[in-house]
RNA sequence: GGAGGGGUUCCCGAGUGGCCAAAGGGGGCAGACUGUAAAUCUGUUGUCAGUGACUUCGAUGGUUCGAAUCCAUCUCCCUCCA
């Protein structure tokens, strides 16, 4: 079976430049391919974990990845599937961003022995010559045309300022490059990418007469087309110091009965027959499923360890309704006598503000150590604490431990 | 450069001198129902405080007993024209 089957088979692929001639490719030869990244942000976030995943997938089958590092895009930002500009950002933090997501690919993609390469598009971005761009690329380019495609649409609404506009040049020129350079023949990327995905097709067949290729993949959306790995406050990121661990593993323990399968063949690497067992599970049964999803991805993300950790906090105060060494924790500072209930979740940060925290327990959303909180002012002494910690309860999934410092 | 329109609480969006901490929706939080799901229903949603106080309606000044609402300046955005 090959890799082109296995992307297939588990739903990652969305649309495909020639879907004959890339099959044959990705059978045949060692396919040198990439996938570009941008520095938006100082972590990945699980809608690039989707990408990783591809690229693990396409390593193990023998092709050589090349994580592209949107270092000199990233100075004019993506104008596909937003809405307004992006903020810009300096060439420090930049190169901070780059610097961060070099670690987290590392963990799914092997670069050792030049199995895998990263490069920085800066390198060949940002000394480019005006004239010089325009007369050898941007000739070739069809204002009429990039006007039609899907990605800026929605932004010829709004307005699109000519920055945003040439990314789909810049996008292209590093397809150019890396074929160039590495003998790069296939792009990757979110189905979002595909408008800027052909321009680079396009560019490298009129510049160097070579046919090159290109692929989409599916974008991580709810079964109700709304964007995965977005929680209250924001994204779900890899970097534990933004999501821990913990609460990585509840965002995928939580998710709609009707995307556990989904996810588990686009997030996993478990077989498809254990899946397609899995796939049969029915009402409460579904559980199991999502707790597989939950310790796989957390593992695939932040190792064995930490997805054991993970499922061992949340069983214990799920399932045994018990305290356990890994939930999360909070501290608070001993030498009082008593402590109000308020107090305690506020001073915590349990809850932002004691207006949340009077509203929470006024209306029954908190309980410490199994004990529904009934009033504002009920105290706990420092008794209370033990040798374990307050278990707090707040609302119907956030556990809490409270020691005192 | 010229003409016009606009910046309201997490988001969208009402509000044009006191009854506005500001309608409505979304989102969030909590409760009920459940399976740590979805859907639904209910409550709640500026901060601090036991009917009160304080900060908020792009920014700064001003008019007024009193302004998100009026005036001036500044700033940002949008549309049309060039």
């Amino acid at each position: 079976m090959s890799v082109y089957d296995v992307l297939e088979e588990r739903g990652l692929i969305a649309q495909v430049t020639h879907e004959k001639e890339v099959r044959e490719l990705l059978e045949k030869e060692k396919v040198t391919f990439y996938i570009g990244f941008d520095p938006t942000a100082d972590s990945l976030h699980v809608g690039h974990f989707l990408q990783l995943m591809v690229m693990a997938h396409m390593q193990r089958a023998g092709h050589r990845p090349i994580a592209l590092i949107g270092g000199g895009t990233g100075m004019v930002g993506d104008p596909s599937g937003r809405t307004d500009m992006r903020s810009m950002m300096t060439p420090e933090t930049i190169s901070y961003h780059c610097e961060c997501f070099k670690k987290q690919i590392s963990r799914l993609v092997d670069f050792s022995d030049g199995k895998a390469l990263m490069v920085n598009n800066a390198d060949w971005l940002m000394n480019l010559n005006y004239i010089e761009f325009l007369r050898d690329i941007g000739v070739h380019f069809s204002v009429n045309r990039m006007l039609t495609a899907e990605c800026f649409k929605s932004r010829l609404e709004r307005g699109l300022s000519f920055l945003e506009f040439n990314y789909m040049l810049m996008q292209s020129y590093d397809f150019l490059k890396l074929y160039q350079n590495y003998g790069c023949r296939l792009e990757l990327g979110g189905d979002d990418q595909w408008s800027n995905i052909l321009g680079g097709l396009e560019l490298v067949r009129r510049v160097e007469g070579q046919e090159v290729y290109g692929m989409t993949f599916t974008l991580l959306t709810t079964s109700e087309g709304k964007k995965m790995g977005k929680t209250q406050g924001g994204a779900v990121w890899l970097d534990p110091k933004k999501t821990s661990p913990y609460d990585f593993y509840q965002y995928w323990r939580n998710v709609g009965d009707q995307d556990v399968i989904k996810c588990l063949k686009l997030l996993t690497f478990l077989p498809m027959e254990q899946i397609n067992e899995l796939a049969k599970l029915q009402g409460q049964e579904i559980n199991e499923a999502k707790k597989i999803l939950a310790y796989e991805v957390t593992s695939l993300v932040h190792g064995k360890e930490e997805a054991e950790k993970a499922q061992a906090a949340a069983q214990a105060l799920f399932e045994a309704g018990g305290p356990s060494a890994d939930m999360p924790t909070k501290t608070i500072p001993g030498g009082f006598e008593t402590i109000t209930a308020l107090d305690l979740i506020s001073n915590t940060g349990i809850v932002p503000s004691r207006g949340e925290g009077r509203r929470l327990i006024t209306q029954g959303g908190l309980t410490v150590n199994d004990q529904k909180v009934t009033s504002i002012d009920q105290t706990f002494s420092q008794d209370d604490f033990g040798t374990e910690g307050l278990m707090v309860k707040k609302g119907k999934k956030s556990y809490f431990k409270v020691t005192l410092a």
